[in-house]
DNA sequence: TCGTAATATCGCAATATTACGATATGGGAA
DNA sequence: TTCCCATATCGTAATATTGCGATATTACGA
């Protein structure tokens, strides 16, 4: 154990459970509000941005990217980072749905 | 290390990064998603909605209910549990503010 | 070509997460 | 009280994540 059971659940759940968990982590939230406050590409500077090595940011990044939540370009011997507005509105849709749902629940 | 670092991030990203990291998993998707769904609160059967053994979904609905996602009510000797839309109101709000920010990027 | 700057990858140690059987706990019913 | 039912907690094994130094890699400029 120690792996996450993925069958069991649909593909919508899988998926939003992997992007949550892609921004599940401080240094990744950072990143992607960072791209977004900027408006345009990143080359570079994120590293100076945030308390980590470089290192630990690159594998951020990664997972990030991975993730489908940021796009990154080579411009050079630099890349340039950028948010995926389409995930992120996948993600957002996602939670409307969930709480305009709920909103005529009478609850405990 | 193996731990998050926090220190360095903002309270709202470390936040945020919570209840990201809360949402991270498909089985507490599912279960965000069935308590939804109810419109009401649930009590017991999310056991049997879910294929995992109950003391596994019990450790995810402490988690949602520690990450202040979901709200559980003791009703005799079952427990209802109904979805904290507030929470769920303040990542939609993010991820919006997010969403926004980017929309205007002229990107890579 | 050589050096340098930017980024990625490797390898590792520390720690966290996931899953579950076994066992507790606490309430209601017989 | 005694027996169930629902839920929580404990303990543990398997695996994942985090962070970083060291080391590649790749592109550019001198």
């Amino acid at each position: 154990m120690g792996t996450t059971k993925t069958e069991g659940f649909s593909k919508r759940q899988n998926e939003m459970a992997t992007l949550a968990k892609a921004l599940g982590h401080p240094a990744r939230v950072a990143i992607v509000e960072y791209l977004a406050k900027a408006g345009t590409c990143i080359c570079g500077d994120i590293v100076d941005e945030l308390p980590l090595a470089q290192a630990t940011i690159s594998q951020h990044l990664k997972e990030l990217k991975q993730a489908g939540l940021i796009k990154g370009n080579i411009d050079g011997n630099a890349i340039c980072y950028c948010i995926d507005e389409r995930t992120v509105q996948r993600i957002t849709d996602y939670l409307v749905s969930i709480a305009a749902r709920s909103k005529n629940s009478k609850c405990c």
